[in-house]
DNA sequence: GATGAATGAGAATTCATTCAT
DNA sequence: GATGAATGAATTCTCATTCAT
């Protein structure tokens, strides 16, 4: 939705924030950094955003909430647990590839931000968590610590992201989506 | 506060920095915070370490490359992909709940280190993978792309190590080794 | 204090710093001395120049090259090596009055920066040894050592120049320049 | 004169200092440099000398005081003026070759420390000047501004002198001193 | 006499933020 | 809205000097 039509300032440097955070981290990134990636003045920037901080945890915020009803919907349109942790798998997967800055900003870089999150506030771990709690209330899993479990599928698909991040492995989690899939539910079943 | 000799004052500014370090992200930790931590001027450090850069690059190769030796030799007492695999995965636990900053630092917050690694060093990456490389030549693991199969092994581990800092699951990897290690062996073999 | 368009801060910083450095010398001026000289904040220093290193060698460079341009263009303006010399002579004369600041600047004080010139760059000292080598070649001068010539030339100008610095001897050169010549004239020829 | 029959310590201190001096400058030249060069401790330093700053004026003015006796004494023993002179200039030569570190630091490191000498102290430049003073009161040089001529026969030694410093032209100026006499003579008889 | 860790006062430099134009 | 020089507080690092051993 940009502010105006045509130049859509604030938006260029919300993806040129991103790309450089991601790429040297947010406290190596100079508010001149971003202003020479986007081309502007550095003064330019305040009039968009109120501070570095705030750019910052907007940037943030937006992607993880945004992120975690992604997961929540995907979950609630199945039926089994099964099939709501393939579908949250998918998510994670494609949200990746749609855009791996942004995927890596959200669940690397930003680990300062997370201690600003309000209590209630619903995340992808909160998102994951959930279907998986439930899925031991009603037995479709076994009996297990539901924070562990819930570790172990992040692991499944966050470390893969890492490592493409790092040139190994497949670029593109879609490609390798099933099989995290698989591999998701056999962390979660094999005890 | 003595001046001179048995004080150690190299290995408390060691100690205190990888705490600070972990709890505040590098950038984020002044030398000052370090030198406060220790009950030492900021100037005493710099007889200790030519520069805050090369006190972090210090820590980190010192035992990063002191942690993949370790889990080798764990591999290489074992005959078994299987058993080598387990007895990694409990190298990674033991060291976890030796050190739990050390491990957090070495294997979360310095990132921007990995690219300082001369090719050849050894790795805790790399001796994983160099197990499951294996174990796919000899047939002992079923076809796969070897970096991803790395890359999930890392998951399975390292993502409750990063639930443990944030006060999620499980504090002592040690009291779910064996569920990690079952996790790990599904996680290759399920395709 | 204007923050803006016609204040020729950086011309400012620049007659600061050469006053300062003739002063003092160039380690004993510290950044803020040169800031407060010019009514600015130390780091409003660092928007015109990268660091003092590179203060220090644009001030020289530029006017050490500029100075041997204009010597080279005074010699070649006259056709005996006597009326080479005694423009030349002539030329530091003026040099020296016009800015004994950055005269002393460039000629005493800077000999840390000789070593960075590159060898192809011309320097005042090549201006007055070419037209001496060439004098020698052509028989206008007795055969002898160009580079001991060439250093009494610049003993017979410098050192007056070093003495006016001090309060000795005359302030203005020109008014003793045609004793310089003379003196220059006597010295590469008087075997 | 050592100290202990043994070990002088103190004046190796002096030579490395002076070394370092004239290579680097003075303020580039730290303690911890001196003690290296001379293979003691930093603090050892101080059993030997108050400050920094006291060796270095310890360094200077006992060479420029001793040398300016040495010019006199040189003087003194020449009845004409054109004789004295010769034997001054010829003393500087000597000087140079003895010992061209000192030489270089006791004529161009130290004018920081000019102003510290009291005034009715001897210096070189007295010792050169009062020679040409009296040469011009008894007739013996054509009438002129004493500090001028002073300053004339300062540049056609020194001035060699730092050429050689930089590799330029003769590097023992005792090769040359008959040279330098001639010009010495010629540069305050040419008017 | 010697050692070298420690001190403490700067020094150079960086950078988020402000503000006159 | 935009610019970019200027600010000022921090930050890293240096170094002469001291002092417990």
């Amino acid at each position: 939705m940009p502010r105006h039509k045509f130049s859509d300032t604030r938006g260029r440097i919300e993806a040129a924030a991103v790309q450089l955070f991601v790429a040297k981290g947010v406290a190596e990134t100079t508010v001149r950094d971003i202003a020479q990636a986007v081309g502007i003045s550095e003064g330019a920037l305040y009039r968009h955003f109120v501070s570095k901080e705030q750019l910052v945890w907007l940037l943030f915020e937006r992607h993880y909430v945004e992120f975690a009803g992604r997961l929540t919907s995907l979950a609630q349109a199945e039926s089994t647990t099964r099939a709501k942790l393939a579908a949250m798998i998918r998510g994670f997967c494609q949200a990746h590839d749609e855009n791996p800055a942004i995927f890596r900003f959200m669940l690397f870089v930003q680990h300062g931000q997370l201690s600003r999150l309000s209590p209630g506030m619903s995340t992808p771990v909160e998102a994951v968590r959930s279907v998986l709690a439930q899925g031991l209330a009603i037995g479709e899993l076994p009996p297990q610590d539901a924070d562990l479990a819930t570790a172990l599928v992040f692991g499944v698909v966050l470390e893969p992201a890492q490592f493409a991040a790092y040139g190994r492995g497949p670029s593109q989690l879609q490609t390798v989506s099933e099989r995290l899939v698989a591999a998701a539910w056999a962390v979660v079943t094999t005890i």
